[in-house]
DNA sequence: CGATTTTTGAGACGCGAGTATCATATTGGT
DNA sequence: ACCAATATGATACTCGCGTCTCAAAAATCG
């Protein structure tokens, strides 16, 4: 068993034992009452998964913490992707063909994380932002889907680019095509793949008139 | 004095008289403290405003009915919009450029607005999307500016033009740049522009090319 | 098996949001 | 000036989240 001389602080997991076990559980009900919609309290876990609130509390100090692991999980096959062509555009579409439904699944889960950070950020009175949960990720990927295009574009031209489709690439997407357009999943993923792949034409496209333009002179 | 007779319930709004002048003391001290970054409760904003928790619940029963209060002043200028040309660019070009300083200004507040409705999101159990605060003025907004562009495409084009739009024009923007890229307020609405502009004529192009096919067969 | 350490459960506690009640102050009409 | 209606303030209360303490249960190890 692990080393751990005080009572009551964070172990590093150690991937067995019964403390391994009560994690999983937890994270699992979690996320199970999560997909159905609901945003549970560390409380409404505990009781849904049988153990006592300060056996949860010990896992999870707090709300936050529980949603982050169930993010984390959720979020999973996402980071897996790799891109398999050069074609700059192809690459974004496949990123959003499998990022978007996997969102729409968890939609609960990311909304709840969305409303943590959020809530975070007014109690830090505005200032000092830190990395928020899994918002960090869309700059990888997104970089990472864009990364044929790193020499054709400037940087700054690159750089605002993978800006603009950050805005287009995470839940609150779904949060203003669902709540105020009533559309579905499908018509939510379909507008947002349309403007991810336009918005990388456009930056091709303003790329080609500038080597042009300069090639002139 | 208008017409009460029971003791607690809520009156229609005077527009003169204590009540009118106690409220408007309190949608001004709480706008006040969230553009100095923090969300306050109803008792801190009681406080700030030196009037009893009382007097205060009676007239924002929670935090919800207060940012809602205090995001239709901040939102009164925007919603004057009036675009001047017919060139649809143009005109989201100059709808981006008036309301996002604005937003930016009025970050905290539409950051406090977008967290409570997402709470109330949560607690519905993701069901029943009934309208949410003032996003549903996007739509009208969006659709306005693009109004030039009513003609020139399909209905479905330009819908989802608007809704991508949308995507873009909210604080949602700077919840995204700001916070994870570390851009700045101008910078922020720059990028959110650049897609905008972007966005439009790639929709324009997508019908003219439509267009010019049609006249081919 | 027996002793030590770790995990768990039960309950008390503090804190902030929102509600309810009652007494006091202020206003408006006559 | 007086009375009734209304606005306000002080206080107590519920409720849910998160913390803390202590004793019982369970796992680990010699």
């Amino acid at each position: 068993m692990n080393v751990s001389s005080q009572s009551t602080g964070p172990r590093p997991k150690p991937a067995t034992g019964p403390r391994a076990r009560t994690r999983k559980l937890m994270v699992t009900t979690a996320s199970r009452l999560m997909q159905a919609g609901l945003t549970p309290s560390v409380s409404e876990v505990a009781e849904a998964a049988e153990v006592s609130r300060a056996t949860a509390y010990r896992y999870f100090p707090n709300q936050t913490a529980l949603v982050h692991a169930v993010v984390e999980e959720a979020l999973g096959p996402i980071l897996k992707w790799k891109g398999r062509t050069q074609d700059a555009e192809q690459r974004i579409a496949d990123l959003f063909d499998k990022a978007l439904p996997r969102i729409a699944e968890f939609e609960a889960t990311f909304k709840a994380a969305l409303r943590l950070s959020l809530e975070q950020w007014a109690q830090e009175g505005a200032a000092a932002t830190q990395p928020r949960f899994t918002r960090g990720h869309r700059i990888d990927l997104l970089t990472d889907a864009l990364a044929p295009l790193r020499g054709r574009l400037t940087d700054a031209a690159f750089d605002r680019l993978a800006q603009a489709l950050s805005l287009i690439f995470g839940v609150e997407l779904f949060t203003v095509l669902k709540d105020i357009w009533n559309l579905d999943d499908t018509q939510s993923a379909g507008v947002a793949k349309w403007a991810a792949c336009a918005l990388v034409r456009a930056a091709m496209a303003e790329a080609d008139n500038r080597e042009t333009a300069e090639a002139r002179t």
